[in-house]
DNA sequence: AAGCTAATGACAGTCACTGACAATCGACAA
DNA sequence: TTGTCGATTGTCAGTGACTGTCATTAGCTT
């Protein structure tokens, strides 16, 4: 449809374009993805269907699958990209930063910076809501502590390598995982709940959440705490 | 089948029996859940027919659904009945003994004596071979997971009450629940990886654990640890 | 322009699950 | 014992997610 371009054949150049095929899987998968995040997000995951879906993008519901695992696949998609964007930055973290601090600084550096790994796919806007869905929707929220558990067996394998232990060997690296998980989790559940919509609300409230994990353990609950 | 028993519309009687149609419901259900436990440990949960498994009882499949809510529901019943248990604990605790040490106390306590909690319905052994299942098995995983969340509120709930706390004002119990939580899990997923198949063994390392989250988090792991 | 390969659409089939209706079986009273 | 009532069940039809297969199409290569 384009004229064809004098490099049409240079698709290997250094800096440029993948070829028209590259282009157009590209735009039919973020096409989807779209239409199944706006889709999910104003009538429901359960009320839509993936005919619908496919209906949306003018492509048969077959091809859906072929770019999806499945509708679960799709309303996850982008959490999955967020859950990359936080490893990725827990990787760039000094080798010398205890384990507990990289994750901290990892997940605030994180969230805010994720509106710049997100949008080039899907607004921000979209994002968040697609989020409460998720936290609303009893098949969306299991297959979404199933990623997170992969994810923290991943975490737990690279910190253990940063320490030099051994995951098997040694239950803290997982333990200490875990628990961070726990916290990352009781964060974003109670951010969705609220009816605040912001990325700095969700940065404050995990700070504040890992203030209080220690205190929180000691079992001395009869001292004041701040919501 | 049987002769009328003289007692028959005495059913209300203080200790007897609930009436033919209710037992033949009860057997019906454990028949059932039985025969499903028995596939899914067999052949694997995802080649396992919810057709296969009303055939295996001689009921048509349509009665499997008015029993389970799903094949999910059938997988997870006994675990239900193990959380349900270990929540029973919970309550029985003294209401001074601090929120962890309760947790502490109530896993190990109910570990002793699952066994009686579940015999009654499958044999302890079916239970353990399907908790392997659950967790090699991703939907079940995930389904899993989802349902320890919603114990995880509920626990949250009781403990806060039990402090005299709000848990939407104060973040510390649903924050040391999902703690908790998250070292429990640790645990019967490494219990379930290894080849024993104690309930013992498992009982120890949910000690061995909960002993080692407070030095797992100071994160100076380069003092020695044990397995 | 022709040939190759990857992406797509069309189609048939499986399986989990649901609603509706008719047949059946236990509970209870006459 | 018999008959009515309500609960349990089987049958059937239908929806929706997902998969395998095969023919068609469309970009890429020479």
């Amino acid at each position: 449809m384009r004229t064809a371009e004098t490099a049409g054949k240079a698709s290997r150049t250094l800096s440029s374009r993948p070829g028209l095929r590259e282009r157009k899987k590209q735009r039919t998968r973020d096409a989807l993805l779209r239409s199944a995040l706006e889709l999910f997000t104003t009538q429901g995951y359960e009320r839509t269907t993936v005919d619908e879906i496919a209906e949306a993008v003018d492509v048969s519901p077959r091809t859906f699958f072929r770019y999806f695992g499945g509708k679960e696949d799709a309303a996850l998609a982008v959490h999955g990209m967020a859950e990359e964007h936080f490893v990725a930055s827990l990787r760039a973290r000094p080798p010398e930063e205890p384990p507990l601090e990289a994750l901290r600084r990892a997940v605030l550096e994180s969230w805010d910076t994720i509106s710049d790994a997100v949008v080039a796919v899907v607004p921000v806007e979209l994002f968040l809501r697609m989020f409460r869905v998720i936290e609303s929707t009893p098949v969306l929220l299991a297959a979404y502590l199933r990623r997170s558990a992969e994810t923290e067996e991943q975490i737990a394998r690279l910190l253990a390598e940063r320490e030099g232990l051994d995951v098997d060997a040694d239950p803290r690296p997982r333990l200490a995982v875990a628990v961070f998980g726990a916290v990352m989790r009781v964060t974003t559940r109670q951010w969705s709940a609220d009816e605040n919509g912001g990325l700095e609300a969700i940065r404050e409230l995990a700070a504040a959440h890992l203030d209080q994990v220690g205190p929180a353990l000691t079992g001395n609950w009869r001292t004041p705490a701040r919501s």
